[in-house]
DNA sequence: AGGAGTTTGTGAACGGGAGAACAAAACGGA
DNA sequence: TCCGTTTTGTTCTCCCGTTCACAAACTCCT
């Protein structure tokens, strides 16, 4: 929007790079608690999947946190990966839709222990009203509201029908929520300044199809 | 693997095409019980969510199986993308780890609907087995092998915690299976020739928190 | 102090995908 | 039959991301 004179950390990080730092700083996690002090980029690059070359290109948008001869600092970077993706901070949650991939994702750790915290579990289902589902209780979507600006959630997950995802979206959008998580199929039309992410399986297991088929037609040759 | 000299549909398409082709296709599916018979390039792309001559550039890679001045026919176009990602046919699968996510699945419509067919659910922990999950009996893992070779499974899914994921995949592609679908954290390491696609929430939410950081961060200046 | 050995950070080449723009093709009406 | 309209299929250009390759920088050993 405005102009960025601001102090450091103020460079823009490439799309696909932004989406690898997830990545760094979980292999980041694992070799700390495994004891290793110092890592090559090499070694790092191994412990994430991807090619050296690239970790070290991703890294350097960052800054130059690496010592030549000797490697990265194994707790000093991950602490800068975590800075710089935000998640040194604590970001509330609501999750809307609390059926059965709902359940899944409440009972996660993997999310509190990353820097995300539940602070509601919405349902439009009256049925379903009270239930404690991993020590939160299950509540009316309509205080979907009161929530978010009790808490000042910024992060919305949609696990609904597909048919009511873009009306939760609106009232997402609605009272202050700026970016999306989806799991419902099809597309979510938002303002300008709302981001939203989709999670398809089924996308994910066609394509598999896909290339599983083109290799039985390759056999065939 | 050998040269391609087969019949039609032998044309390597694009990766990123690859993973559009699912969208369309549910787009068109939703087109066609709403009764639409024909709809241009445009329409279906904004069904899509994508730039509409993305779209025509991704279906050439099919054939030309629009009517220049008319656009396509829902219900051919629609059986020719289903066609060409192989979901005309039964694609068995075996689910492995059945915990919260793995429950999620096994109850989701979504995978049998477009041709994905659950034929067994496994787990290690023995007070797991002989549970019915939507309709299925969770079984022991080590009745993978059988299962595989009785149904001819090409695709297996990962749910078990990120520990146990190197382990279960070594198994699937010892007996077989040559498609994975990773929701467990970390890298896989799998011999050439298995695909491996990687769902990882964790990475999302990250994303999502970056952009919603540098948001703040613009807000202040 | 100096040289050998490592490893980072980055410039440059390369490949693939996105989007604009247009020619070719089909249709409908006169 | 012919012309205007619509919409596809494709070409061309640009941009982003990946990868190679190497100079700069640091450590360690003699
Ligand atoms: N279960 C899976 O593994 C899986 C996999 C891929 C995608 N999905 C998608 O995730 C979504 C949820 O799947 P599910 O299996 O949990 O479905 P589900 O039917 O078990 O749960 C949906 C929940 O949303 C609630 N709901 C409906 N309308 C609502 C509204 N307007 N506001 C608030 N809550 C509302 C329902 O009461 C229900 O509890 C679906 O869109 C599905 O396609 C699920
Ligand atoms: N629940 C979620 O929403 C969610 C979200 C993102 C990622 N994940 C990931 O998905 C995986 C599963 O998550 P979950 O919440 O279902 O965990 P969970 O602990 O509820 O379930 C794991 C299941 O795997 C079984 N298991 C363990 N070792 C096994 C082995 N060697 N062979 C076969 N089965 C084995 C366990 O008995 C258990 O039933 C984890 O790796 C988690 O990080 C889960």
């Amino acid at each position: 929007m405005t102009a960025r004179t601001s102090t450091e950390s103020a460079r823009d990080i490439p799309e696909a790079t932004v989406a690898r730092l997830p990545v760094y700083l979980r292999a980041l996690t694992a070799l700390s608690e495994a004891g290793t002090g110092t890592c090559s980029s090499e070694a790092l690059a191994a412990a994430a999947g991807v090619n050296s070359a690239k970790l070290r290109k991703d890294l350097s948008y960052l800054g130059s946190y690496g010592t030549r001869g000797v490697g990265y600092d194994v707790d000093y970077l991950r602490y800068q990966i975590a800075r710089e993706i935000g998640v040194t901070q604590d970001w509330p949650v609501v999750i809307v839709g609390i059926g059965n991939l709902g359940h899944a994702l409440a009972n996660y750790s993997g999310f509190r222990s990353r820097g995300f915290r539940t602070v509601a579990l919405l349902d439009a289902d009256p049925a379903r009203h009270g239930e404690m589902v991993a020590g939160i209780e299950v509540q009316p979507f309509s205080d979907l509201e009161s929530i978010v600006a009790e808490h000042g959630v910024a992060i919305g997950v949609i696990a609904t029908p597909a048919v009511a995802a873009q009306a939760v979206a609106d009232r997402m959008v609605a009272c202050g929520i700026t970016s999306i998580l989806n799991f419902a199929a099809g597309v979510l039309s938002v303002p300008a300044g709302v981001d939203v992410r989709k999670v398809d399986l089924s996308v994910e297991l066609q394509v598999l199809a896909y290339h599983e088929q083109r290799k039985a037609q390759g056999e065939l040759a």
